[in-house]
DNA sequence: TCAATCTTGATTAGATAGGTCAGGTATGTT
DNA sequence: AACATACCTGACCTATCTAATCAAGATTGA
């Protein structure tokens, strides 16, 4: 139900270790993969699609790599997730539809909201916590989400 | 990264379906299956973990079929996500471990402490969901979970 | 007894995740 | 210019998991 795959985690690693990069260091592919002990060919497939999401910028050729296209601060853990992870939130109707086109439960019961506001506590969870909060642990995510739970269903 | 599976949504409806059964009438398999439009085999298979977690009782032989163990108003949706989905919140260390013995990130840094707190946000949500709310909808869950961001991390 | 119905556990087909591979393109250094 | 370094692209493979099926049995009501 709910479970962080390889790519994500492999992701949020790679994008730490170029947040703790002084300055704007860059740090090839292949450094990345030996510090992080993740597969050579695997963190180049992770790192372009952390690229096309504009999360990191890279520099060809002898002396290249890669740096974070912004600040820690600016770069959420749900963009990261939502670069590498394509179908995170996965819609629920109409899968498994009950035969017709529509839900069989699609009036009168509550089954539905439940996952989609689920869906949606999760995203804005995961767009609260920013790369700069995991250099410093000690900062805590849970004060600015709490207006998450202002709003009625 | 969150997916609702067939099992939990069959298991949600039928769950749904026994509820809104009128005092404690009994409910055959067959005519879930076809209320419902899910596989015949497969509702059995997925009533039998719904029994075994004590969530749905049966009887056997001729006019039997299966009726709730307990009111609506005291059956979570987590209950019902944890009876028929065994490993719901995977664990993140260790797979994917750096090699050794421990994350690579395990000490100085956040990773999984994110993912941790994430997996108890849904737990802690889906907890707090009855049955009975989804026969009326309108009541909303919200307003009951927002203690949970009251602690730091 | 017989038919309805639950019970158990093995098996299978398809989808997905995780990883690999082969070739290409750009850039710094000599 | 030549070469090594390093990013870039997309196809490919494979083990695991999901969803569903199947086969055989055990209870119970009429």
């Amino acid at each position: 139900m709910l479970r962080i795959g390889s790519s994500v985690e492999y992701a949020t690693r790679l994008m730490v270790r170029l947040a703790a990069e002084a300055d704007g260091a860059t740090l090839s592919a292949e450094r990345m993969s030996a510090l992080e002990n993740v597969p050579r060919d695997y963190v180049d497939q992770i790192l372009q699609r952390l690229r096309r999401a504009g999360l990191v910028e890279s520099r060809r050729g002898a002396q290249g790599g890669y740096k974070l296209s912004l600040e820690p601060s600016r770069i959420t853990i749900g963009r990261i997730v939502k670069a590498v992870d394509e179908g995170v939130f996965e819609a629920v109707c109409g899968r498994y539809s009950a035969g017709d086109t529509k839900c069989s439960h699609s009036d009168g019961c509550g089954i539905r909201p439940v996952w989609e506001r689920l869906g949606l506590f999760v995203e804005e969870y995961l767009d609260n916590v920013t790369l700069a909060e995991l250099l410093e642990p000690e900062l805590g995510v849970s004060a600015r989400v709490k207006h998450l739970f202002g709003a009625e269903r």
